[in-house]
DNA sequence: AGTGAATATACGATTTTCCGTATATTTTTT
DNA sequence: AAAAAATATACGGAAAATCGTATATTCACT
């Protein structure tokens, strides 16, 4: 894992998927590659390497349980980076609330058991 | 002139040329653009275009001076573009410390008058 | 062991972005 | 009016990013 530098971030957020995928993990705390595959209405193998990509450059960490990879926002961002984040989400909410929807629709959501505690 | 959606904002950012140019403006409150090909060492078309497209998209204004055209931010950016903005210079200042000390050492700058007051 | 669900990766094709070079435009200076 | 300086744009060509499809992997469940 390289050190971040400020062109890569934005590189892995000008794009449409990236960026919403990023958007609504950080609204949501984390998410499973299938609840994203759902919110954002796209193929699977799609929404996979964008992940992987996001995870590559440290933007994503994941965390495995059963079936399941749940990705959530990576604690070890430097702080400039996650402030970028949180507050393009919450000054842009109408840029994913379609998604949001969907995912709030979506049934049989795999149920959320904490690792820890 | 279209509302900036985020991930317009972002692909603007995610090019070298162009993510140096924004936080060296946003530095220096206003640049021309002999004083940007000196800083980044780049050719003038290449850096013409770049500030021809964040222009494009509501990043930058220009102010026509003499000879010169000189570029800021744009002040009607939404807040949190700003924000990301002056975030990412404040936290970044390695990612373009170089091509401001070639701005700082180069001789002949134009001199800046005030269109106002 | 075998099946199905969730996720990841590989590969070639397409699309997008970026670039160098040449040229146009505008303004200043002689 | 001609030349020079600063900037902008046009046009292919090159490079990079993205995609769809097929396939691999991993794990739960029977």
């Amino acid at each position: 894992m390289e050190q971040l530098n400020p062109l890569q971030f934005y590189k892995c957020l000008a794009d449409d998927t990236r960026l919403k995928a990023m958007l609504l993990i950080s609204h949501e705390q984390e998410l499973c590659v299938c609840e994203l595959v759902a919110a954002l209405e796209l193929s699977q193998p799609k929404v996979s390497r964008h992940l992987a990509q996001l995870r590559q450059f440290g933007l994503l960490s994941d965390r495995k349980q059963n079936q399941w990879v749940y990705y959530s926002i990576n604690k070890a961002l430097p702080e400039w980076a996650i402030s970028v984040l949180t507050q393009t989400r919450k000054e842009n909410s109408a840029f994913y609330n379609d998604d949001l929807n969907r995912l709030n629709a979506m049934g049989n959501r795999p149920e959320r058991a904490a690792s820890c505690c």
